[in-house]
DNA sequence: GTGAATGCAAAACCTTTGCAACTGG
DNA sequence: CCAGTTGCAAAGGTTTTGCATTCAC
């Protein structure tokens, strides 16, 4: 079974990151990211991407978030112990997880406000990463 | 499922929790979590506990965990994709995971702060819990 | 051309579940 | 006594891995 002749001509915002080759697969799990889906699992991602390639795999679809991950286009979110869920917003936030509809919202923080300003940290850390989550409910959902 | 009776006789630690039957699996499992392990997980409590209770099982230990967590006696924190990890520790905090050391270390709120001091809600949100956690490395542990 | 990415299936991993036997209050 | 808990084994859901094939650069 051979695959039809790949157009990949038009250029889409991933193919500026030095050192990702660009594959349909990832421009694909790129784009249903940031078009498509809210918050979305591994496996929501590889469904809605199965729509437009139906031949990609989930082991693909986990491939792909995480090299997106690993070059920072896009950030890994955990919940308790449910699946990963992806996100595109690489701007500093924190997520809101309802548990009324079982959706998730981003939450900014207060502008000028610095994580030094409200946590004790350790003598000389070095911060790589924070993580906010809220878990609650939203009035009328 | 879910039992928030609360007695407050001043008996042991676990004694005087309301709907809790004590079992010696609990007890055990609710003394290593506060006297001989730091953040561990289900099967560090499962190893531990073995020592003194041979015939423990690992579904025990999960099913204890559970129970202490239902019951606010415990928080479960998750780092990442790995296993849960057990704190026993209730007041507010966050969670600070040393990359280098692989271990998990408490981080204290800077007193007087409210959440709403540094978060931009959602209009209405009921929070019910709030999971900070950290990244990075320490200098020289 | 060549090393990296894919697709598939199988394994790994953490956790939960079903059920008979047991036990704490 | 008897509902709740245990221990065991088996299943569950999520993620990773091994390997042959295909693809991007």
């Amino acid at each position: 079974m051979v695959n039809d002749e790949q157009h990949s001509d038009s250029h889409g915002p991933l193919e500026a990151v030095g050192g990702l080759r660009m594959t349909r697969q990832r421009r694909e799990v790129f784009r249903v990211l940031n078009r498509d889906l809210d918050h979305p699992t591994a496996n929501d991602v590889f469904m809605k991407v199965k729509e437009g390639l139906p031949s990609v795999s989930l082991a693909t679809v986990y491939n792909c978030l995480e090299a997106l991950v690993q070059h920072q286009l896009v950030r890994q979110v955990n919940f308790e112990r449910g699946p990963s869920r992806y996100c595109p917003n690489l701007s500093e936030h924190g997520h809101f997880h309802d548990m009324a509809s079982n959706t998730i919202h981003d939450v900014v923080f207060k502008p000028g406000v610095q994580l030094s300003d409200f946590i004790i940290l350790p003598e000389g850390a070095v911060i790589d990463n924070v993580e906010i989550t809220l878990r609650g409910k939203l009035p009328n959902a």
